[in-house]
DNA sequence: TGTAAAGTGTACCGATCGGTACACTACAAG
DNA sequence: CTTGTAGTGTACCGATCGGTACACTTTACA
């Protein structure tokens, strides 16, 4: 494909990284050329409708990768306690246990949102669902599954936030595994 | 001092409405000029450094309230109970119940940060220490107070990423009702 | 009323913005 | 070797960016 990307998703990946860097109003082409090494006809070739398209791109590719390994796990009737473990460890590792914040939150905060408010909107509807389900199968009441699901959702954004405000990514781990722990005591599983 | 403003303050809190719409990236000055009605002249007067002293201001001003309003109260030896109820209240109606996000923790998560990165953190910082000490003084050990602490501020932090994602502003308002029922009925007040 | 300061409108600056045109090269398949 | 497609470099577009210059008006106060 590229000499610098062995296919669109390696492309695609580091644009997330922009993006998460600078925003999306604060990331312009020229940056995304200096990031990349692509000029702008290369860029503007895999991507005809130029930086939206390609923020788009990202979001669809986060969402495949939360899909994947967070909500098709989390929606599985079986070993249903072990996929929300696994929805913790997931999340570590996508988050870099604190390095990398959440490019869907921080679209969610800016006017962004406007442009892409329905992938935004429906990534952390997803997540809270498919969580309350899973809590719900572990013992939990369907009422109580949804009160703990979007507390977790929420902790993990707020933990995201402030990780990065006080640049130390502890405060995210710690957060972690607090609601991990609350989520898993609490069960009659 | 202008026909639009009757102070300093009333502008800078329209400023600090733009940059919560726009992001600091994505507020321009024409846009500034758009929504305070003062031209590019006008607002050099106020803010000779331009954008960046525009921000400063707002963070300053918010920083400012916050102190006034939650952490001077919470530091307060005397009634820390009361002022603990004081502060979810006060944060309920400064965030308007879920319609406003937080401004700071918006730039926490751009790149803005770097520019603005001192007045972010402490922010946070001051926001978790005065709440620890203040869940101290009604019974928390240290080490759970600053547990707590840090789970209130995540939580509303992160009840704000959510409630915006979702225009919804009843998930902050949950939040916030399920931390404080958490931290008041836990205490050993 | 005179005067100085506060506040503002207009016109402009160079730089950068996102995006386009187009000719070109690299490469894979026949 | 030919041919078509994928990918790219260069040069450019109008618009907008943040910021400045400067003359002007409005206001406060002596």
């Amino acid at each position: 494909m590229t000499k610098e990307f062995a296919n669109r998703s390696e492309l695609i990946a580091t644009l997330g990284e922009v993006f998460r860097e600078y925003g999306y109003s604060g990331t312009s082409l020229s940056e995304i050329t200096n990031q990349t090494g692509l000029g702008k006809s290369s860029l503007y070739h895999f991507f005809p409708n130029g930086k939206a398209e390609m923020a788009e791109a990202v979001l669809n590719d986060i969402d495949t990768w939360f899909d994947q390994n967070v909500f098709i796990p989390l929606r599985e009737p079986n070993d249903t306690a072990e996929s929300i473990n696994a929805m913790f460890k997931a999340v570590d590792r996508y988050f870099q246990s604190g390095n990398r914040i959440c490019l869907v939150g921080a679209f969610a905060l800016d006017n962004t949102r406007d442009q892409f408010i329905q992938k935004v909107s429906a990534y952390f509807k997803e997540w809270i669902d498919a969580l309350a389900l899973a809590l719900k199968h572990i013992g939990y009441s369907r009422s109580q599954a949804r009160i703990f699901a979007e507390e977790v959702v929420v902790g993990i954004q707020g933990a995201l936030v402030l990780a990065r405000s006080q640049d130390d990514p502890n405060a995210f781990t710690r957060t972690l595994n607090r609601l991990r722990k609350r989520v898993v005591l609490n069960s009659n599983d």
